[in-house]
RNA sequence: UGCCGCAUAGCUCAGCGGUAGAGCAGCUGACUGUUAAUCAGCGGGUCCUAGGUUCGAAUCCUAGUGCGGCAGCCA
């Protein structure tokens, strides 16, 4: 055995009459008098191999042991299929039990389990329809990511996951510490409640974002972008959130906040064109099985102008749209979920680009502008899921950032190294943040995150 | 963290005060080309846990645990 052979994807694309062999899992397996069928994935494409098994070709005891779940060698030729459902199949000449899966305790099934209980054997789902696409499409996602960046020079950085800083300000941290460890009895013991006497020498956290890091690259690399592990403490128990996820963060210096939008529209459309290029058959899987208006979205998403309206148009917008909304609607507010969702599904009918939201309700960093009232953020609405994109031109003047940190009531000393970036040769830059497994749900219509990532972390829940 | 819902066979669920049920899966058999194959038969239960009410509790009450949904927070 050697990785250096044929997938299930590649011999099924093979000339009819061409010998192959195939590995993989036995999704089911139907007899009939004389023959059986046995559909063979190994997760290289969505569609099974069927593999036709005449009476005799295989032992009786190991074709009967070829069932949900086994892992089998499959050997044949392959044979224009008479069937309908697929054009080819395999007609053995032999075939290998690798190894077998008791049917009384495989706890993968051919019929509908629900989305909880596949959670707890996150260890097999993969094998069944679903999450052998998941797990392709963000694949291919996480590929064209980094395609895209790449074809436009931006370098891969990589910033700490361990951070030192609790001034981050977006959201509760996961401590970092040798000075509490945990017995095998699930006591833990503190040895020293003195953080200076810790490993670093003071309180340290998982990042919960790479953005502040990252600007310091983009001043000095010009156009970069982060993709790795991000981390919230928050005890937030919801179908959009997870305690240890994956973020992508572009930085671009020299460039202003049209620039950013710019990147993120391109960058959407881009992404979602690569996906439903290269996995046609699991977005086709999804737009049938999972989410009837997928496909019709993500093509209107990959074609379609991106509208542009700032928070002051929006507010004006849905304070005359006559539409009687949970929460109130005021200049100053932040808007809630049904008022985005209003916005771009009802109102504008595409993705959305809001900006210039009240300084009050953004993060201190967000460049000011001349009103003194708006900064320079963006957020990215999109049908079905509403915020997918969060971002600004950052606060480059010394002055005013300096400000800013005072007036957010964040201490200063922390921040010298982020502040000297505006000492040094500061420029107007800008960059936005992008959760990978919302993207995700975007791509495929899963209705929740725990079932984009392979095994979720969420309050009470870090198993596997 | 707040509010709400659910917990019964391997899975999905019905039963809602009076002897524990169905479909699917599994097992046995039938069928020469199936596509979630079909057909016949068989086995399968600490009704989440601990208290309480009652002649009697899967069913009603209380607490706990687990899971989920919504909201907030956000990505």
């Amino acid at each position: 055995m050697d990785y250096r052979r044929q997938s299930i994807r590649d011999l099924m694309s093979l000339p009819v009459g061409t010998s192959v062999e195939a590995f993989g899992w036995v999704k089911t397996r139907r007899d009939s008098k004389g023959i059986s069928f046995v559909q063979v994935n190994d997760g290289s494409c969505f569609a099974d191999l069927q593999v036709v098994v005449n009476e005799n070709v295989i032992p009786a005891d190991t074709l009967k042991a070829m069932t949900t779940g086994a892992s089998v060698r499959m050997k044949g030729e392959l044979v224009a299929s008479p069937g309908t459902g697929q054009a080819v199949e395999l007609l053995a000449t032999e075939g290998e039990l690798i190894g077998p899966a008791d049917p009384a305790t495989y706890p993968m099934q051919k019929k509908g389990a629900s989305w909880e209980f596949l959670r707890e054997i996150a260890h097999l789902r993969v094998r069944g329809n679903t999450f052998g696409a998941v797990f392709r499409v963000r694949n291919r996602a996480a590929y064209a990511i980094h395609k895209f960046f790449q074809d436009r020079r931006f370098a891969y950085i990589q910033t700490p996951i361990i951070t030192a800083s609790d001034c981050e300000g977006a959201g509760a941290m996961f401590a970092v510490s040798t000075n509490l460890t945990a017995d095998h009895d699930g006591q833990y013991k503190l040895s020293d409640r003195d953080a200076a006497t810790d490993f670093f020498g003071k309180p340290a956290y998982l990042t919960v974002s790479g953005q502040l890091e990252a600007e310091t690259l983009a001043l000095g690399l010009t156009n970069v972008y982060t993709f790795g592990p991000t981390f919230r403490a928050e005890n937030s128990s919801t179908s959009r959130h997870l305690a240890e996820f994956w973020m992508i963060e572009p930085e671009m210096a020299f460039c202003s906040l049209e620039g950013d939008m710019n990147l993120a529209e391109e960058f959407l459309k881009e992404v979602i064109a690569d996906v439903l290029e290269n996995c046609a058959d699991d977005l086709a899987f999804f737009n049938q099985r999972i989410e009837p208006e997928l496909l019709q979205t993500l093509n209107h998403v990959s074609s379609a102008g991106f509208e542009r309206m700032t928070y002051t148009e929006a507010i004006k917008l849905l304070e005359s749209s006559g539409e009687s909304f949970e929460f109130p609607v005021f200049w100053g507010a932040d808007l809630q979920s049904e008022h985005e969702r209003w916005i771009t599904e009802k109102k504008v009918g595409r993705p959305v680009i809001l900006t210039d939201y009240p300084k009050e309700i953004k993060a201190f960093y967000m460049r000011l502008n001349e009103d003194g009232k708006t900064v320079r953020a963006m957020d990215v609405l999109a049908p079905r899921i509403g915020e997918i994109i969060g971002g600004s031109q950052r606060e480059e003047r010394y002055d005013v950032l300096e400000a800013r940190i005072k007036e957010a009531g964040l201490p200063a000393e922390p921040y010298w190294w982020y502040m000297d970036l505006r000492r040094y040769g500061s420029v107007p830059h800008a960059g936005f943040g992008l959760g990978f497994e919302r993207l995700l749900m975007y791509l495929t219509g899963m209705k929740n995150i725990r079932d984009v990532i392979p095994f979720h972390r969420t309050p009470g829940s870090a198993d596997f």
